[in-house]
RNA sequence: GGAGGGAUACCCAAGAGGCUAAAGGGGGCAGACUGUAAAUCUGUUAGCGACGCUUUCGAAGGUUCGAAUCCUUCUCCCUCCA
């Protein structure tokens, strides 16, 4: 359970309490000034600081601990000095638990017409109103310390998948330079700077940049540049190694990644942090997650389906509206269904994260795991 | 009673002799979605024994090598004048 107060002035601190004998699945807890939270966990995304659809009180509800937000984004619209002046991104979201905030380096990846890279930063076109942009890792790092999140990110370069060896090598090279440039200009001593690994899906890339990034030695290390678009074999194959490559004692964060399978299959080599937008997004689109797999609810054979979304959930959704009734509700393009299904699916995931490290805490993570696919239809 | 206008696929609606099984929308059905340019995007939507065949543009007949498109009659709808 999440402690808010007495905290304040804390940077950050990670303890490992437990770890799996046969796998590299560890029971952890972080504490920031905003919680104490059990590891592995994750954090749904409210790029705009807001979890779409989502109030503060639906995500402590459906038992969010840490929510992520972003710092290209908010630059944009409203502007940091803005959420500065209203007390910094938790005061002005309303939001009194864990934040993160992603650096924009997703976006020079996710928004590539629209920029272009060079060694010192990265010119944007804002996707609003067309005006130019420039990021370096200084301003990223100035940017996130205004919004005031328990932790920041590094400027990263992420790369897209298919991607050249060149490409993909550059890109480690730049990232390494780059966290150096953010740990140099960070100085918010309430706040934790994450280093983030690239490679893309070479493994002696990705062996370099873990080197490089943790010679640099931060408070936590991200993962990042995987579900990009590769087959599920390659992200796996590069999250084997994680464990031998990062140091044993600090979080280790896998960015994006939030498929259900994906979370078993990363906590299982080693990872305790996650976050991705699928949950809220699948729900906006009309699928639910459930213990049996992706349920695209607006498909036709749920029309007359009076049955919750997951028979075997017990949130708030579950207990009180079918199936029927949330895809009428998305048919009629009503409001409701993308709140009620991002409800469910936030829900979804924060309860298997909840499941996972009971399982580890029981010495049980290989059964649960074993089960859980029994169970998922893909 | 008189004068015009119109009937196209589930709905709206283009098309005015061959390139039309028929544009666009909508609706339906399905797929995709992983550090959110995403309440978005993509495919499909006459029927089949399906790289071919069969039946479609209010109905019936006709002209033509060829008709949703031209002609005749009929049915129904709308507008205006009495």
């Amino acid at each position: 359970m999440v402690k808010t107060s007495q905290l304040g002035g804390i940077v950050l601190d990670f303890q490992v309490l437990k770890t799996e004998k046969s796998c590299a699945a560890r029971l952890g807890q972080l504490t920031t000034s905003h919680g104490v939270f059990d590891t592995p966990i994750f954090m749904p995304v409210g790029t705009q600081a807001t979890v779409k659809t989502l109030t503060p009180e639906d995500l402590y509800a459906a038992g969010a601990d840490i929510i992520l937000s972003n710092t290209y984004h908010l630059h944009l619209r409203p502007g940091e000095d803005l959420i500065d002046q209203a007390g910094g991104l938790h005061s002005f979201m309303n939001w009194k638990r864990g934040l993160l905030t992603d650096s924009g380096g997703f976006q020079v990846f996710s928004l590539k017409g629209l920029r272009k890279i060079d060694d010192n930063g990265v010119h944007f076109s804002s996707h609003i109103d067309g005006s130019r942009h420039y990021l370096t890792p200084e301003i990223v790092v100035a940017i996130q310390q205004k919004l005031g999140a328990d932790i920041a990110m590094c400027f990263d370069e992420c790369t897209p998948y298919p991607c050249s060896y060149e490409e993909a090598e550059r890109a480690v090279q730049r990232t390494s330079l780059w966290a150096a440039k953010c740990k140099d200009s960070h100085n918010k001593v309430d706040q934790a700077l994450f280093g983030i690994i690239q490679g893309n899906v070479f493994g002696d890339l990705r062996e370099r940049s873990a080197r490089e990034i943790t010679a640099l030695d931060f408070p936590g290390y991200a993962v990042g540049g995987l579900s990009v678009g590769e087959p599920k074999p390659q992200m796996y194959a590069m999250l084997d190694s994680v464990d031998s490559w990062l140091p044993h004692d600090k979080p280790r964060y896998l960015m994006g990644v939030g498929a259900p399978e994906d979370l078993l299959e990363a906590v299982k080599r080693g990872i305790d942090m996650f976050d991705c937008v699928l949950p809220t997004r699948l729900a906006r689109h009309g699928t639910a997650l459930t213990s049996g797999g992706k349920l695209v609810i607006r498909n036709a054979n749920y029309a007359y389906d009076f049955t919750p979304l997951d028979p075997v959930c017990d949130c708030n959704v579950c207990q009180n509206y079918s199936r029927a009734y949330i895809r009428h509700l998305i048919k009629a393009e009503e409001m409701l269904a993308h709140r009620l299904l991002s409800f469910h699916n936030v829900y979804f995931l924060l309860k298997l994260m909840r499941d996972i490290r009971n399982a580890i805490s029981n010495d049980e993570f290989n059964n649960f795991y074993n089960k859980f696919f029994d169970n998922y239809r893909f």
